[in-house]
DNA sequence: CCATTGACCAGCT
DNA sequence: AAGCTGGCCAATG
């Protein structure tokens, strides 16, 4: 991947606040590359274990959390609760994204 | 080079 | 609300 973009999307999600989400596509977006919302996935996949980057605050574009029923997907409730986000049915209400969808 | 594969998305039914 | 469809486009084999 162009590293531009690799860096343009840590930085977004860097700045997501604690208490809200965004998704793949306004990451995108944002970013400057619209349509690369794969892209954004791809990367997330890539990222190390101990990574500081809060990728459990990226969700698909209807709300539900990535890789339900997975390993990664509880890990990624269970941070989303931590910090006081509701996850129902593997949703998270809409007034907790940080970008209207 | 062609086909398949995705932590996806918007529009339609 | 939930499922399908076609679009997206770099990486992979």
């Amino acid at each position: 991947m162009n590293p531009e973009f690799r860096e343009a999307v840590y930085q977004i999600i860097a700045a997501i606040p604690p208490g809200k989400v965004s998704s793949y596509g306004a990451v995108a977006r944002q970013a400057g590359f619209p349509h690369h919302a794969r892209f954004v996935g791809r990367l997330m996949s890539q990222l190390p274990e101990d990574t500081r980057l809060p990728w459990h605050r990226v969700l698909r574009s209807d709300r539900h959390i990535a890789l339900v029923g997975t390993p990664a997907g509880q890990i990624q409730i269970q941070r989303l609760r931590d910090e006081n986000i509701p996850v129902i049915n593997d949703r998270v209400p809409k007034p907790y994204f940080l970008v209207p969808q």
